[in-house]
RNA sequence: GCUCCCUUCGUCUAGAGGCCUAGGACGGAGCCCUCUCAAGGCUUAAACGCGGGUUCGAAUCCCGCAGGGAGCGCCA
C-alpha cells in the first residue's frame, strides 16, 4: 500500500509557523516512504475564506519547497459530492433529518450545562418519521450509541472515547451546505488518505470521523496527531508573537531552510542532531519520533540556524536572496560590488539577510553622515597623521587587493608605531560611516580605490574642518 | 461542567528499570583569539511538577493530585 498524506488548511489566513510545521511532517512522512502528498484546501466556511489566504498559504508553501504531488483540491468545488454521500447515509439510515430550530438546540444546551452535564444533542429526531412542515432540516449522523471507539494514534498511543460521549453531529446543514467533519470524512475516504497528520486540537473530533467513516464502510486511516506549537512565552501562538506567517520570515531575512531546520526540531528530534539537510530530513523522519507534548518556539535557535546555513550556504544561492533584500530596502545596485563578494565578507556577521542588507548599503551607496559616536572617538586630529600617510601608500599600491592591503595597513601602522586597530578603526568610520563592517581590507577592496580613496579624503576633510 | 491530551535545565530535546554524579543544542556567564562586529576555541551555571505505590533499584512502570492545553457550534 502506498502512503498518501495530506495537508488541509483552511484558508481564513496565512500559512503559520503551526500549519507550516504540520504541512512538514505530513510532506518527510509521505517522502520518506516514497509515498504520495496532497493538498487540501478546506474552504468550505464560506464567509471566513478568502483568496487571498489561499494564495497566501500557497505562497508559503512554496517558498518552503514543500511541493503537493496531488492537488490543491478545493472542498467548495465538491459539494455535489458531499451531498450524495449524505444522501446514501439517509438512504442507508446512518443519518437522518433534524427538524430542531437553533432555539430549541440553545435551550437544550443550557439545560445540560446547568445540569453540569456535556453539551450534546439528544438524538431527539433520530426517530422521527415526518417532517416537520415549513422547517428545512439538517442532516446529522447516527453516531453509535454503545460502545467505544478506539484511537491508534501514532504519536498520542492508544486513547479511548466512549461513544456515547459523542453526539449526533450535524453533516448538512438547512442551507445544503456540507459541514467541516464530515467533509473531511469523504475527502479522506475518496483521495484514499492512509495517514492523517494533523495537530493534536483534532484528537477529539477523530473518534466521530471514525465512526462516520465507518457506517460509509471504509476502514479509517491511520492517525497521528502532533503537539502544538506555542508562542515563546508559552502560550498559544498569536499574531502578538511576532512573526507568525511564514512569509514574514522570508521578510526578516530568514532562509527557508533555516525555517525548516527549525521546525523539524520543534517535537521531533533524531538523538543529538541538531542540524537536518531537506535529504537527511527525510531519510532520518520517523513518526515514533516525535513528541507528545507541546513545544514553545524560540526566536534565538531559529536565529542561529539562520546564521549556519548563511555561513555555509552556496554563494550564488545567498547572493540572490541578498539582491531580494537589497531591493527590498531600496538600495541601487546598479554600481558597487559584485553581490557574492559581499555575501563572501559578511556571511560571517550576520544573522540575517535584512541584516547583511542593511550592512551592505554604504557600499552602494555615499556615507553622508558619520555615526556620532563612532566619529567622535574615532575621527580626531590625533588620527590625521595615520590617515594622511596612509592614503599615500594607498594612491601608489600596485594591487588593489585584500592581502595587498592588508599588509599596506600593516605596514603603515608598524611605521607609525600604532596598533592597528588605531589605525583600522578611523578609517573603517571613514570609509563606512560607522564603526561596523566587515574586516577592513575586504572592506577597501570591494569598495575599489576610488571609492576608497574619496571617502579618505572626505573624513580627513572632515577632522580638520572640527579642529 | 464533562471528555480527551500534555508535564526533563529559561527554551528545543536525549532518555524504553541499573550505562544518569541526568547527555546535547540554543540562549546566559567567564576566559582565549581579535582592526570593529562577528565567527571560532575552551570553561561554567542551569531540569526529571508534587504525593503515594511496584521493585534490590524509578526520570523511566502504576495510582492519585496539581498545573497547562484542546474539544464539547447549522466554525474549521
Amino acid at each position: 500500500m502506498t502512503v498518501r498524506t495530506r495537508f488541509a488548511p483552511s484558508p481564513t489566513g496565512y500559512l503559520h509557523i503551526g500549519g507550516a510545521r504540520t504541512a512538514l511532517f505530513c510532506w518527510l512522512y509521505s517522502r520518506h516512504h516514497g509515498g504520495t502528498f496532497i493538498l487540501r484546501v478546506e474552504d468550505t466556511d464560506r464567509e471566513r475564506s478568502t483568496e487571498a489566504a489561499v494564495q497566501a498559504i500557497l505562497d508559503g508553501m512554496a517558498w518552503l519547497d514543500l511541493n503537493a504531488d496531488e492537488g490543491p483540491f478545493y472542498q467548495t468545488q465538491r459539494f455535489d459530492r458531499y451531498r450524495e454521500v449524505a444522501r446514501g447515509m439517509l438512504e442507508s439510515g446512518t443519518a437522518y433529518h433534524c427538524y430542531c430550530s437553533k432555539e430549541e438546540l440553545d435551550a437544550m444546551r443550557a439545560e445540560q450545562m446547568a445540569r453540569k452535564e456535556k453539551p450534546r444533542y439528544d438524538g431527539r429526531c433520530r426517530d422521527r418519521k415526518e417532517p416537520k412542515p415549513g422547517v428545512t432540516p439538517v442532516i446529522r449522523f447516527k453516531n453509535p450509541q454503545e460502545g467505544q471507539t478506539v484511537v491508534e494514534d501514532a504519536v498520542k498511543g492508544r486513547v479511548v472515547f466512549d461513544n456515547h460521549e459523542l453526539d449526533d453531529l450535524i453533516i448538512v446543514r438547512s442551507d445544503g451546505n456540507p459541514t467541516y467533519n464530515f467533509c473531511v470524512v469523504v475527502d479522506d475516504m475518496d483521495m484514499r488518505i492512509t495517514h492523517v497528520i494533523r495537530g493534536d486540537d483534532h484528537l477529539n473530533n477523530t473518534p466521530r470521523q471514525m465512526n462516520i467513516l465507518k457506517a460509509l464502510g471504509f476502514t479509517p486511516p491511520q492517525y497521528a496527531h502532533l503537539p502544538m506549537i506555542l508562542g515563546p512565552d508559552g502560550t498559544k501562538l498569536s499574531k502578538r508573537h511576532g512573526a507568525v506567517s511564514v512569509m514574514q520570515y522570508r521578510e526578516d531575512g530568514y532562509l527557508p531552510e533555516a525555517v525548516l531546520n527549525y521546525l523539524v526540531r520543534l517535537g521531533w528530534s533524531h538523538g543529538d542532531q541538531e542540524v537536518f539537510s531537506r535529504e537527511e530530513m527525510v531519510k532520518l523522519f520517523d513518526i515514533k519520533d516525535v513528541n507528545t507534548s507541546a513545544s514553545a518556539i524560540n526566536p534565538q535557535k531559529l536565529l542561529w540556524l539562520n546564521q549556519h546555513y548563511i555561513k555555509t550556504g552556496d554563494l550564488k544561492r545567498l547572493a540572490d536572496e541578498l539582491k531580494w533584500h537589497l531591493e527590498r530596502i531600496g538600495v541601487d545596485m546598479s554600481k558597487g560590488p559584485s553581490l557574492e563578494g559581499l555575501v563572501k565578507a559578511q556571511q560571517e556577521r550576520a544573522k540575517t539577510f535584512k541584516e547583511m542588507a542593511e550592512g551592505s548599503r554604504f557600499f552602494f551607496e555615499d556615507v553622508k553622515e558619520y555615526d556620532p559616536q563612532a566619529a567622535a572617538k574615532n575621527l580626531t586630529p590625533e588620527v590625521l597623521p595615520g590617515l594622511m600617510t596612509l592614503r599615500e601608500k594607498l594612491v601608489a599600491l600596485p594591487e588593489w587587493s585584500a592581502p595587498a592591503l592588508h599588509d599596506a595597513l600593516n605596514q603603515t601602522a608598524e611605521a607609525l608605531g600604532l596598533k592597528l586597530g588605531k589605525l583600522a578603526q578611523p578609517l573603517r568610520v571613514a570609509v563606512s560611516g560607522g564603526g561596523v563592517s566587515p574586516p577592513i581590507d575586504a572592506t577597501l577592496e570591494l569598495l575599489g580605490r576610488e571609492t576608497a580613496l574619496a571617502r579618505m579624503d572626505r573624513a580627513i576633510k572632515h577632522i580638520e574642518k572640527a579642529a
